[in-house]
DNA sequence: GATGAATGAGTATTCATTCAT
DNA sequence: TATGAATGAATACTCATTCAT
């Protein structure tokens, strides 16, 4: 049985999902700075008052997007690392797919890790939510680099340092994303962003498959 | 000799520069929403109506940045593609050393590459400069699919289409400068951008070298 | 024996007090436009809500003050007045001794009774309220004058309006008290309030006592 | 002849006082709270940003109009204190005049003087604007304080602290201002402003001229 | 061309007040 | 009665842009 505080708990935090839910629609269309906390509250069907209920400022409430995203994928970086039946090169055929699987969850995803950069928006953040952002960051990149480590013990994988391997991944990741929606909107080429990645991959692949430099 | 609306022209063209010279230091430093018009007049020693004599706007003044670096960038790499001495794996290693040059020339390259993309953004700018800003971008990804249609044709590269890997060179640096500055946030790590960036490189060279998929 | 109305009456009167007492203490601390209802409710141990089934607004609650410092003064002043064995120079001793301990009692006395002057001020408030703030005000300064009536008739003060000589016993240690305080900050210089106001009082006394004008 | 850089001085000077009148009539209609920037941008036929390029704030705004009053005060007091023809008598009863003419320049100003008094006033004001208020009060109340010594030393008044003298003089001016306006509203009365502060400084006089306590 | 004073639209944020529970 | 979440009107302040000189 529910008590009437979980119920309370329960309807605040679903509050909160409207919230960000309408945050990240209108941001998205407008970016950060086009979009008004009106904007949003209307998107929600709240007042602007209620927004400042459940996030200190707009930076805050941006950058929460943010963590959302993060959680969700620590959250599934950590299932592919957990399974113990997964080779190291089946591991990172995994992590792709959930790469894949969370820019489709928000294709904002990078534009969001971006913004978090400037030193202005890091200002006007919370520490405890700063602190949250760099322990999720810190723990996917690390899970990565878990399989590159283990890529290496077991001498399937070059002898290169598996935190640079673990930042390439995702550089190549976020690159290629980037480059792809700048693309598509400069030269409204159709979104080949999937085989583009898939290439890039398979040739990263290749390429620490090797036992030499 | 200099006819008098040469000189004319020059003096304009000196004082444009001066304020983009400017303009990139205040938006480096601030960020474009915090860098307001004032404070870019001031760095130029210039009245802040003055900017409205060379640029239509805010917006215009930030592309116009991008514009900038888009050139400097194109001359590079023209300049590696002509050189008919080189074959391609020495074209592909001087153009991965144009990219190192073009972000020591602006850090800000990705950064105003990818302010570009918002829609937002391409409303306030004039038709002419996004035709420039196109033209330069496809351009210059064009120059790079040179040098693999070359690769592959010459049977060093695999079969790859040639604007992919194209893509993959630009949105690995992309990808990885940007990954490496989030990370200076949030990590406070050192600076270890230049060696993750080769690492990314070798790793892309071996696996383009191989002929089969 | 106490009825149950009366009983609820008395816990309604004790509610009201526990949130004069808070709005007082944040009042004092924030002035009224810096105080919020919730920083009240919070002093008070209540809900925003529930002040406001106390007092009509922040206006009210604020005038309530001034109120509850005007009854303390009147009871005061009156238990003077009806101590027939004392003379007017006593009772004028008596006075000043009651003003010093009304304003020990609650030195925002003079800054309540200024707040209420201002005319978008009463437009807020209750028509009852009004009209008994200025029954007790009334009520004050007229016990007051009856001392200097009695002491004009006894013969012991010169022949001047006492409605003049209430005014002035008031205004005397209205402006000394503000003039204090706002040197207490633009000098900060130590609290000599209090023999400041003696030496006040002396030469009024004085000043009072001569028959001839 | 004038030079254009003093011209713009004066145009420059000429606006300032134009929106120190408007925010004067605004403020003394509305009180601080209830009048807003743009009620007095309108009221100086301008508009609000404009009032931003002369005051830093709305607090640094109605801090100037205390300025304003505290430098004719004091412009007064020093032309009272130099007429080396007068006597302390002469003197305190010029003194007096002033304190009416500058009540009659500018009835704001005991309320003025107490808004100054709070502190979350002062935080918003500029260290400039808060050390000129402070030595203006400072000047003001020693050049009174002069007079007081002067005829002490002369014999004329009892040997009390010119200084204390000096506070009892404005805190009687103060105290009677406030308690005439804070009666014309409670009770409706007609203005006897004058003719009680006249009565109280008779009786004041009356008891410095007195030799001993 | 250059200036810089003036503009005024635009917005994040606050907080007194309400009302469903 | 008491609550406290939700409201939404209200407003100080900013800054890109203009235009008379």
């Amino acid at each position: 049985m529910m008590g009437i505080q979980e119920r309370k708990e329960r309807e605040k935090e679903r509050r909160r999902q409207q919230i960000v839910v309408a945050a990240k629609r209108v941001f998205s269309e407008k970016g950060f700075n086009k979009a008004t906390m009106e904007d949003i509250a209307k998107e929600a069907e709240l007042s602007p008052g209620t927004l400042y209920l459940y996030f200190k400022n707009k930076e805050e409430l941006y950058a929460s997007l943010s963590l959302r995203i993060l959680q969700y994928l620590h959250i599934r970086i950590s299932h592919v690392i957990n399974q113990q039946e997964l080779d190291p090169w089946q591991k990172l055929d995994a992590l792709k797919e959930v790469m894949f699987d969370v820019y489709d969850f928000d294709p904002l995803i990078i534009i969001n890790m971006f913004h978090l950069q400037s030193s202005e928006t890091l200002k006007n953040l919370s520490e405890d939510l700063i602190e949250e952002i760099k322990t999720l960051s810190r723990n996917s990149i690390g899970a990565i680099a878990q399989v590159f480590e283990e890529g290496i013990k077991k001498g399937l994988f070059i002898d290169r340092h598996p935190v640079a391997l673990s930042d390439i991944t995702w550089g190549i990741f976020a690159g290629v994303v980037l480059w792809e929606s700048s693309k598509k909107i400069i030269d409204q080429d159709k979104d080949h962003l999937k085989s583009t990645l898939k290439t890039a991959y398979e040739i990263f692949d290749r390429g620490i498959m090797l036992k030499r430099p």
